[in-house]
DNA sequence: TTGATTACAGACTAAAATGGTCTGCGATAA
DNA sequence: TTATCGCAGACCATTTTAGTCTGTAATCAA
């Protein structure tokens, strides 16, 4: 639960090699799959998204492969993401599908969640494959979160 | 992917609903389960975790029930959460279970990902039960998210 | 004392999401 | 012309999630 998926964590490692090699550079499935041991048919599946959603250009040939269809910096996580699994919400009933959950006519908590969920992409976004392999400027502020999982910390006060 | 499970929502829906009647006062899972549709054993097993998570207060007697054991401002969306689903991690390699992944030797983006994850469980920690029946301060400025689902939003600039 | 009402506990099944495999086709440069 | 690459989709196994079923234990009131 809220957990990313392997699929997506396959892309960013392999748009993170791509991002740090020079501009244009051109990167194939069985390489990138060799060096992080991912399967090569599920990372081909995964490029193969990625190329449709227009992050990444293909070069279908021998000596082919993929390589950066925009600049390291404008590809965000949330791209990567949506293109990876499609549309992306915390919530049933906010995630594109529109099958109505069975509380929704009693439900008061949905505005909240939403803007949760808003919070959430936005950093999602504001988050690029470039920052992926330097410290995330983004994100620095909240580092000490290490002692949230099984007790979280309190913060109100 | 990303979504909070169903179990959640039923406990958030109820931990809303408890907030929202005055202090002290006692709820059971019949009465709960009728007014928002849930299957009644499901939100018994929801409630009973909460329970042991020392969230809710449990009144095994006839006219008996549940009742809030902490004020609701400080039950937050992330303690309903490990409560219910246990430790919460976006990556696998970072959710308590410490089965390594396969790709953990090569792996170069853990650290900026742990670091968005914090930035998730901040906000989730941040959000209290209390603000899920009003408009949760803690969100405001970040409303406009709405687009940001199949067309990701271009924040960069 | 009895019984209705409530929570407690856990096995069990069904459905869906996820992760992975297998097979074959299409493009292109050497 | 052929080896190397991407393209496409069916297929299966595992895990997670959602829901069901059955039975026990505590408490209060009649
Ligand atoms: S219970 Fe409310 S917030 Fe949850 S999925 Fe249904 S409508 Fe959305
Ligand atoms: S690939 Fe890296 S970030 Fe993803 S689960 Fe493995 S170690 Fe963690």
């Amino acid at each position: 639960m809220l957990k990313l998926t392997k699929k997506v964590d396959y892309a960013l490692l392999a748009l993170n090699l791509m991002a740090k090699t020079e501009e244009g550079g051109i990167s194939n499935v069985r390489d990138i799959a060799a060096l992080y041991s991912i399967p090569p048919e599920i990372l081909a599946k995964v490029m193969q998204k990625l190329s449709k959603s227009g992050l990444i250009q293909s070069h279908n040939a021998p000596k082919g492969g993929y390589s950066l269809k925009l600049p390291a910096e404008e590809i965000s996580v949330l791209k990567v993401l949506v293109a990876v699994e499609g549309p992306v919400g915390i919530v049933s009933c906010s995630d594109g599908t529109d099958k109505s959950c069975q509380q929704r006519g009693q439900c008061d908590i949905r505005s909240p969640l939403e803007k949760l969920q808003n919070n959430i992409l936005w950093f999602l976004e504001a988050l690029s494959i470039r920052e992926l392999g330097q410290e995330p400027a983004v994100l620095k502020g909240v580092t000490d979160g290490s002692s949230l999982f099984g007790q979280p910390l309190h913060h109100k006060g």
